[in-house]
DNA sequence: CTATCACTCGCGATATATCGCGTTATTCTT
DNA sequence: AAGAATAACGCGATATATCGCGAGTGATAG
């Protein structure tokens, strides 16, 4: 995956955000988080060792609080981002962009589908383990079409989820190049839906 | 939400593990996720507390092994084990109901039309942050037809998410009650699909 | 016998830290 | 100046621990 940010952005971007005031690992997560939407959260792993750099370039000052470690911003970080203040608003940019970017990768949902499979074959193999210590519910053919059931079922899903991630791209597109989608469209799209949903009703 | 483990049975749960071999906090995670398809990962919250208290009681042994807290049965933890052998067969049954439950809550992908939005609505406040301290690229009322369409975008996102879910119910529902999900409905859904994309293409 | 009250339990949220992979930037060498 | 070695960086995975909410459970006082 594709990083959202780019060399030495987060260092200055935690910067920043310590400026504004002290702050906690946890809480610089949460900022960040919230700032983009809660689509994009730096993983700690991100965020710990960036801070631990900082404190030893004395950028900032590591205070223990409890079991809270506060960071606080120095007199040599505010001038490190004075110094780079034009850089600053280009990170926002770019970063704004990486994480649309990234919520798109999201929300075609193959993700889900995959871990549905996963989920689907967990229950199959459990079935089969479990079945052979009490009576035979399944004839052996039975479970076979079953298992041929599922697979479709994960194929028509997969198909959805393109689908769905097609149809969001095209109308994402429309909408940049100044078209408006409007209220008929909706209206559109829901009744065609049912109609498909008609449609694929197993006899 | 609900939760996967009833009263007491988790304890239990991680006693069964433990008795296989010795295991730290993180690989009990891994290997209950792993039992679930993935569907199911139980939080450090859930399980160190737990470890903690079996260790309390002294049916396993804490050993801090480097950064790495190994825990390991005892034989009074194998002998509680043994007293609830059958209860264990029951939990496992349980937990695999509650995570086909788990799962399809996840799957209808609610959340995922939600995150987007939020993400549409952090953008269109950026758009709008930056845009006066420049030339404006966007008059008023074409700002105004944008987000017009971004909330159309949403709706018809809500739309395909529910569709999806109910798709999924009635196959699901089909399976169970026998009948037989075949390679044309997977063929007739691709198509009807990329025909409803072609309708939703915006004028 | 039942109401209620303290206790237990599952679990998400909060909080921290390190390791190793792959990529990017920099510095050194030729 | 080009290319190679090296350092820095972003980030997921690994690893641990506590707190507080809400729901379940058991005991005991009335």
């Amino acid at each position: 995956m594709t990083p959202v940010f780019a060399h030495g952005s987060l260092r200055l971007y935690l910067l920043k955000l310590l400026a504004d005031r002290p702050r906690n690992g946890y809480e610089i997560i949460q900022a960040l988080s919230e700032r983009f939407g809660g689509t994009y959260s730096p993983s700690a792993g991100t965020v710990y060792p960036r801070l631990a750099k900082l404190a030893d370039e004395g950028l900032v000052v590591k205070t223990s609080d409890g079991s809270k470690n506060v960071y606080e911003i120095t007199d040599a970080g505010r001038a490190e981002l004075e110094r780079r203040a034009d850089e600053l608003d280009a990170i926002e940019d770019e970063v704004s962009d990486s994480v649309r970017r990234l919520a798109d990768e999201v929300r075609t949902g193959v993700n889900d589908a995959m871990r549905s499979l996963r989920a689907e074959l967990a229950s199959a193999a459990r079935d089969a383990r479990t079945a052979p210590t009490e009576e035979p519910v399944t004839t052996p053919h039975e479970t076979d079409s079953r298992t041929e059931s599922r697979v479709a079922l994960y194929e028509i899903e997969t198909a959805v989820a393109q689908f769905r991630k097609d149809l969001r791209s095209d109308l994402r597109t429309a909408i940049s190049a100044g078209k408006v989608v409007d209220r008929d469209l909706v209206t559109t799209a829901r009744s065609e839906l049912a109609r498909v949903r008609e449609l694929l009703r197993p006899s």
